[in-house]
DNA sequence: GTCTATACACTGATAGAC
DNA sequence: GTCTATCAGTGTATAGAC
């Protein structure tokens, strides 16, 4: 049967055409704009395809549903937030990661509103469950780790730990979304300080 | 224009008839049901009308839009959590308010599973944007008591506390939904703890 | 390889008969 | 109070033009 070519690295990624490229690249930004300014709901097929100048069915030629291109879209807001942030922890030192993938993490989402809400609507709205221990585990790691540096008893909390703070920052940055005068930078800081007094005691 | 009676009260809320409480009563608890099974896309109302032996348009009758069907079971779930912590935090002194409102919140939501679910993606997909300090305002006043009680200086600190305990409890009980076997008692406790440590420093 | 046209089953919602 | 009939809009599938 026929295939597409794979890329000269053959890892198994299709070499993807340059409009092709171009498309989907455009497709994604659309599709940001358009759930960051109406939601999930908002963000039809029609909507997408009419705000790139295209049909329904050329979107679905490019994607092969609209949750593909929803998640691409959420891929591509996400990768910028982890990137950003994986930059910063291995910036900071051992004892101070958590402190600085909080700090990243709000700083990050503070300044994108829009991916911001392309990442929660994403999140919210597409069925099939991602592991939520993919979002706490990166966390709880550099709780443990911080905690070992600074002494403290290793307890089995950092699960815990870590959802809480987790579940924290949502919060914080959801309240900014709705209230953009909010002080994200402040709670930031109260939220490190609240875990510092937990990490060294 | 004919208008439908109202309650001898005449608090504005119009008279229900026997049946008409019954099915509303009815479709409230099937779309209970369904939300917490399924989700609100899988809540259609061909499926309430269904499970309740009717037609989609007389479930129309009933209600005026299925987001009011959905907002009624929401309520009706809602009405039952913040009744108990309510209750915990009465029963609880000045400064064990919040350590109430923590465990009495995160143990309903976890004896209940259904009625958390069904909270959630009313709040999740729910376009009416209700007003988050809604959420987070009762929090906050109760901790401004509990600081005040433990001779804490009043910092201003009570709105972003109470957006992070609110978060974190989010959080917590949203994974027990994907892990039954998470030990929410023990989150509870924890986050407590964490809080006690800033109102009594 | 890229796209348009068209049709399909399903959604929430309305109008009117009984 | 509940029904049938109908509507515009949704995501999706297919055929075929270029």
């Amino acid at each position: 049967m026929a295939r597409r070519r794979e890329s000269a690295a053959g890892d198994g990624r299709p070499e993807l055409t340059l409009t092709e490229r171009a498309r989907r690249a455009q497709l994604i930004e659309v599709t940001i704009e358009l759930v960051a300014a109406k939601g999930y709901a908002g963000a039809s097929l029609a909507a997408i395809a009419e705000r790139a100048g295209i049909t329904k069915a050329a979107v679905l030629y490019h994607f092969p549903t609209k949750a593909a291109v929803v998640r691409a879209a959420h891929e591509h807001a996400l990768s910028a937030l982890v990137g950003e942030v994986a930059t910063a922890v291995e910036a900071a030192g051992p004892e101070d990661g958590p402190a600085a993938y909080i700090r990243s993490m709000v700083g990050h989402l503070r300044k994108h509103p829009r991916h911001t809400r392309m990442i929660i609507e994403a999140m919210t709205h597409d069925e099939g469950d991602h592991d939520p221990a993919a979002r706490w585990r990166p966390l709880a790691e550099l709780i443990t780790v911080a905690g070992h540096a600074r002494g403290a008893s290793a307890d089995g909390d950092a699960r815990t730990t870590a959802i809480i703070i987790g579940g924290a920052i949502d919060a914080i940055v959801s309240e900014q979304l709705h209230d953009p005068d909010y002080d994200t930078a402040a709670a930031a800081d109260l939220l490190v300080e609240l875990l510092g007094r937990k990490l060294s005691p």
